[in-house]
Parts: structure tokens; C-alpha cells; sequence
DNA sequence: TTATAACATTGATGCATATCAATGTTTTGT
DNA sequence: ACAAAACATTGATATGCATCAATGTTATAA
């Protein structure tokens, strides 16, 4: 299992969220007290569809992608990299995993007891309202990672998905995935072998360039007409 | 457009919600002196994707839908009947529509200034508290619809709409469904014509019992079954 | 370092589902 | 009360996509 250690300076911690500065010192200590730092290796579950929801999830450093399992196949709705909360919803909901979250590289979790960020939520307004925000940021995403699936076809899915990659997470036309070509199927939802076929045509039309794991969008424009027209 | 009365009972009104028994007697009156309650004729547009949420919004009596806009066709979300709040996360997210509400019947709406709510949600945080769990149950279900229209195919995705009318909405095995077959359709995210076709296999096939808008559903065991096989 | 499994690629096949078409039925508006 | 539009139904057709299959390539572990 994972290897972990107690945080000892979350107010001086570079990966520190936003939300944090809301809190009293003394807050921002009970969190602390509570928060440990685990490091999970590459392909590790953080947490897992169908169990209790019993801390909160931070994730500090690394890459996760958060998905739902399905009998056949699963459905990525997010890959996270930043400095992010994981799955706030959870925590107000009821209380019930309805995704899995598993490691896309090694990366470091911090796990608060969810007893804690609730009552440090009742307590503090301006603290509740940024996690407020932050599930309501998340809910808007997953409208839109529905009305793609629904609307559009498998070209106009991948051309969104790659796009996303270049201009929202990475924001560079040239980026390393750190998604096998299965995984990036998940997340279009589609099938592998559709996914590999459409990558080497936009790569035989000169739209992308693609060395392994290595994206180049070389024609954004044209992309995102294939995106548009679905 | 629609007529609209200025709201003047708020605390004593039969279609209260139960957030606002978190707030003091002033605060209600604050939200009872921006609330109008509108009345909107069956069909009307309640809100519009893509444009600004300037009120929250409260289904007070009636029945509205909430869904996307697409070029070719529309998915509905979510049919919501009770007295609730619709849209919740459009005010803490980013202040856009992500989808359109229509009336399904006429139906009531209290319509209270957007900034009004946001200023009592910093102000009380055990209202905040119940609106943003409002939010996280708001997300797990369109959850569940994600999954349902990834997972399963139309014989599954169309048995778990009915159950889910039967058992969640109207509880019930036999309901009035205030929805058109296309509107069934846009529900179930699949075509209108399949939507008929597979509603009669199952007349045929004596798990339902259809007769216009009554639905009776006589094997509610046999519909699991379906639902769960996909 | 080699064996084994996971990953990637390409082509061929089948099927679920949308779309088209034709026709009857019910609402809606005037 | 009538015309027009929206709704409902059923069958035939087309196609987008998953699935299957075969093979090469790259990681991973012993």
C-alpha cells in the first residue's frame, strides 16, 4: 500500500488550494492535524465507485483521472493535474463514491477526514462558498462532457478531446499524455481501435502529429471545424 | 409573456423550500421582497442556454424540463416536479445557462434576484449548506445519466426511465407521463421512432400497459431485469 | 535478460440504432 | 368547427460504430 506522511504546513504549502486562504490559522490547523499525505504510485485507485466517502481528496501533485465502471467498459469524465480538489460532490451528496479516481503517474494525495472539511464548512461561509463554486464549476463540465457524447460522432469527439488537452489542461500545441490509447478512448468515449484509426488520419491529413505519447495539433483551425460539425 | 405576482408569504407558503428554514425571519423577507412569482403557460421558456443567470429560480407548482440544446436534437436532463429549486449550480458556477427550462404544464415560478441569494448564502451558512447539497445530489444524478447513456443500450436505457418515473417520480405503478413520445425520446437519448417501437414490445410483451399518457407498469421485475441487463 | 503481459495498429464483419418515408391520430389556434 | 400543425405509429433502409481477429510493438516483472 501506499506510502504516507503527516502534513505539517499547509499554509506555506506550494500546492496549496485557494479555498484554504478563506480559513482561520487555527482552521487551517485542524485541517492540518487531520490531513495526511499519501503518495500513491502510478495506476493506484484513490478512491473507488460504490464505497463510503470518509475524506476528502486533494490532490497535490500528479495526475489522476476520475472515472465510472461500467460492466464492459469504462467512462473518464476527467483527468485532473493541477492542484485540485478531487470529487467534492461526494462529500455533500450521499456520502457513496459514484467514480472510481486512479493514478495516471505517481502522485500525492492529501486525505482529510470528511467530518472535518464539513464542520470547518458549517462553520465558515466564505470557506463553504469556495467549494460551492468549485462543485458547481464541476457539475457545468460534466453537462458539457454529456452533450458531446450525445451530439456528436466519434470524429467530433476526438477533435474535442484533443483540443480540450492543448487549450484548457496543457495550453500548448505540443503535450505529453500521460493516457494509454485506452484510456484516451475512455475519455472520448469510444472504442480503442476507433480511436487509433481516427488519431493516424488526422495525422495522415497533417492536422496532428503524434511520436507515442507526444500530441501535436498542427492545424487547430481545421480541428475545431471537425469538432464543431460533429 | 407571462403574468407575475409580487410574493408575499413566503414563510407560510405550501410550496416553501426547506433551505429557507435556515434563514432568520428578516432574511426570508428579503428574499419575499425580490421573489416574483411567475406563471408560466405549458410550453414557455423558463431560461435559456446560453444567456445570463440573472434570478434563481424555483419550480414552486408544476413541472418543467431541463435540457441541452443540441443542433439536431435536445436532451432532457431532468424532469422536475416538486417544489425545488432548478439550476441551482448556474449561479455559484460561472453565471452561464448550460441548458434551457420549459414548462411541461403551467406551472409557478419564484424568480428572486441571482445576487440577493448569493449575498444570504455568504451571509448563512446553514443555508448555504443545504443549497450546496442541493448542487452535489444535482451532479450525482446527471452522474447516473452519463452512465445510462454510455452503458447501456435502448431496451435498458428506456426501462430505466420508466422505473424511474414509477419508483422516484410519481411512486406509483401506474402515472400520467406529461411528456410527448419525443420528449420521452429526448429523455431517454435515443430516437423518437425507437422510443414507440420498444414502448409497444413491451405492451406486446405484457410488462407495461400503455394508454396515452397512463402508464402502468405490470412487471416492474421484468423491467428491472431489462434495465439491469442493458 | 528473457518472458509475459499490456499496449498499439489495421482490416474485415455484424449489428444496433438513426434516418427516411408514408399514414393515421390528436392538439391547437382561429 | 375547421384547418393546420404537432404528435404517434409502423415498416424499410442506410450507416456509424463496436466487435472480432491477427499481428506487431513496447513496457513490466521475475
Amino acid at each position: 500500500m501506499a506510502k504516507f506522511t503527516h502534513a505539517n504546513s499547509c499554509n506555506t504549502c506550494p500546492y496549496k488550494d485557494y479555498a484554504l486562504t478563506k480559513l482561520q490559522t487555527n482552521d487551517v490547523d485542524l485541517i492540518q492535524n487531520s490531513c495526511l499525505i499519501v503518495n500513491f504510485k502510478k495506476g493506484e485507485n484513490v478512491c473507488k465507485q460504490g464505497t463510503e466517502v470518509t475524506h476528502a481528496l486533494y490532490l497535490a501533485k500528479g495526475s489522476v483521472k476520475l472515472y465510472i465502471e461500467g460492466k464492459n467498459k469504462n467512462l473518464i469524465l476527467k483527468i485532473i493535474t493541477d492542484s485540485k480538489y478531487i470529487g467534492l460532490q461526494s462529500l455533500f451528496g450521499d456520502r457513496i463514491y459514484q467514480y472510481t479516481i486512479t493514478t495516471l503517474e505517481d502522485s500525492q494525495i492529501c486525505m482529510i477526514n470528511a467530518n472535518i472539511i464539513l464542520n470547518l464548512a458549517k462553520k465558515n461561509v466564505n470557506y463553504l462558498f469556495e467549494l460551492t463554486r468549485n462543485i458547481s464549476e464541476a457539475t457545468n463540465f460534466v453537462y458539457k462532457k454529456i452533450i458531446d457524447i450525445n451530439q456528436k460522432q466519434l470524429r467530433g469527439r476526438l477533435a474535442d478531446v484533443l483540443l480540450h488537452f492543448s487549450e484548457n489542461v496543457f495550453k500548448s500545441d505540443t503535450f505529453e499524455l500521460k493516457l494509454t490509447r485506452k484510456e484516451l478512448a475512455e475519455y472520448s468515449a469510444m472504442s480503442m481501435e476507433n480511436t487509433v484509426r481516427i488519431l493516424n488520419e488526422y495525422k495522415k491529413d497533417g492536422i496532428i502529429d503524434i511520436e507515442g505519447k507526444i500530441f501535436t495539433i498542427k492545424q487547430p483551425d481545421i480541428l475545431r471545424k471537425v469538432a464543431e460539425l460533429g
